[in-house]
RNA sequence: GCGGGUGUAGUUCAGUGGUAGAACUUCAGCUUCCCAAGCUGAUAGCGCGAGUUCGAUUCUCGUCACCCGCUCCA
């Protein structure tokens, strides 16, 4: 896929309103984006899709609301504050960064002992020239707040990294509450925040960002198959969705990049078409092993190991994580959903049409109502049909300027249909309604529209 | 954070050391109008700050943001 098709997405997502950069009129800020009026029904809508899937769709799944701010020692104890705080050297002549503590390492296993000059024997990897380095320089992933008036250290809290951790710590209530037992998975959608070093790609990756994660906990042993299960199931919703599986494929971690917890990851990329590296990570599905259920019950004392009544064994579940960027898939799914045909125009010629070939469940706007005149009085009889339907869908009225303008910029943003108001209507109170993948058009009772969409839109 | 590039209406582009023009968009009106690019009119811009200068959108510096790379990850 051209670079220009991301390029067209981002100019018709900023024209339409789908995306604005925050906190725009005053500069703007590093890498943080606010969703507009068709951005928000389309996240939301993406949202119910996952949770529909995820949660609700299944027996063995619960869903988690959990909260952003944790105690510092959720943190400890899951790794990150060790693992996100990396001290970092950058070599001044070629501007790569390095971590200090593996510069040291490797120095120390050549040599058999620290260097006596500090960093001043240490080499550059690349050119071998010494001790040109800037100082070392800690960088924590995490975003800090303080919690209560005064700023100190008592009140030192983070901002989740990742969903999960508020699943894990409360791996006990929700399993007594809701009765489950392995296998069983708890989901969760939520906000994140990460001090990425470099954000970028659009809405790609910014420093606070949207996660669906599911923490499905199974019997160790049993957790290869589920891993494979929910990358298979994963990728499937993307298609069932409407993402063209060409677009979609996995990538193994290697395993020595592997994460402090991951025993297994396996990465759902899309083709995005970014100018460096055209796929990226729409999904990572990790084998999380036993890592965070253990460290848990090391760090907070309370037991969260399953005692398994059937085998009268007692184990710490393994735990499979599919863990979704909601705004990624945003992207991925505007792509994706991105054409340009023709259409036959007034004069008997063709047109360029943009459109959005978005799935019926996603399309932020279900149907427009489209008065063919202001005149003759179609805009009120209009104005009522969109209030009805409104009740059910997110519905447009629009009755500004020509008809066929009208059908384009609704083709633009992916509504599904059309409905137009005619002058027959006052006649034979039917509408007519065009449908936007196959232009076919019929004829509708007035009182039979609300019924009609309700078909055509179920499960939306 | 470091290096490179970029910054003119909502979008895509012109342009000048004497404070800017177009197209499309948007809005209002006209056209009984069924698939944009008919008619009339309107709204709207030099990212921000400082310096040089009689005067800066134009030159310089800083800053902010975006794009590419290093790195990190949903």
């Amino acid at each position: 896929m051209p670079a220009s098709v991301l390029d067209s997405v981002v100019s018709l997502a900023k024209r339409r309103g789908f995306v604005f950069p925050s906190g725009e009129i005053y500069g703007g800020t590093r890498s943080a984006w606010d969703y507009g009026p068709l951005g928000v029904e389309l996240k939301e809508n993406i949202k119910r899709q996952w949770w529909k899937t995820m949660v609700q769709g299944r027996d063995d799944i619960v869903g988690l609301d959990s909260s952003v701010i944790l105690p510092r020692q959720v943190w400890v104890a899951s790794g990150h504050v060790g693992v996100f705080t990396d001290p970092l050297v950058e070599s001044l002549i070629t501007h790569k960064r390095y971590r200090a503590d593996h510069l040291l390492e490797a120095y120390e296993a050549k040599h058999g002992r620290l260097p006596e000059n500090g960093w001043d024997d240490i080499p550059d990897p690349e050119t071998g020239v010494r001790g040109n380095w800037t100082e070392p320089r800690d960088f924590n992933m995490m975003l800090k707040t303080y919690l209560g008036p005064v700023e100190e250290e008592s009140g030192l809290h983070y901002l989740r990294p990742e969903t999960a951790q508020g699943i894990f710590v409360n791996f006990a209530n929700v399993s007594t509450t809701a009765r489950k037992k392995p296998p069983f998975g708890i989901g969760q959608i939520g906000k994140s925040f990460r001090n990425e070093i470099t954000p970028g790609n659009f809405i790609f990756r910014t420093r606070e960002f949207e996660q669906m994660e599911m923490e499905f906990f199974v019997k160790p042993g049993d957790d290869e198959q589920w891993h494979q299960y929910w990358i298979d199931a994963r990728t499937a919703w993307y298609t069932d969705l409407g993402i063209d599986p060409e677009n979609l494929r996995h990538f193994e971690h290697p395993k020595e990049k592997l994460s402090h917890y991951s025993k297994r990851t396996v990465d759902i990329e899309y083709r995005f078409g970014f100018q460096g590296s055209e796929w990226g990570e729409l999904e990572g599905v990790a084998n999380r092993t036993d890592f965070d259920l253990k460290t848990h019950s090391e760090h907070s004392g309370k037991d969260l190991s399953y005692f398994d009544q059937e085998s009268g064994e007692r184990w710490t579940p393994y735990v499979i994580e599919p863990a979704a960027g909601l705004t990624r898939s945003l992207m991925a799914f505007l792509i994706d959903a991105y054409a340009e045909d023709e259409a036959p125009n007034t004069k008997g010629g063709v047109d360029k049409r943009t459109v959005l070939r978005l799935d019926r469940r996603l399309a932020p706007v279900k149907a427009a109502v489209l008065p063919l005149s202001r005149n003759a009085d179609l805009s009120p009889k209009a104005r009522d049909l969109a209030a009805e339907l409104r009740k059910l869908w997110n519905v447009e009225f629009d009755d500004a300027g020509q008809i066929g303008k009208r059908y384009r910029r609704q083709d633009e943003v992916g509504t599904p249909f059309c409905i137009t108001v005619d002058f027959d209507t006052l006649d034979d109170d039917a509408v007519t309604i065009r449908e936007r993948d196959s232009m076919s058009q019929q004829r509708i009772a007035l009182d039979q529209v609300g019924r009609y969409l309700a078909g055509e839109l179920l499960g939306c």
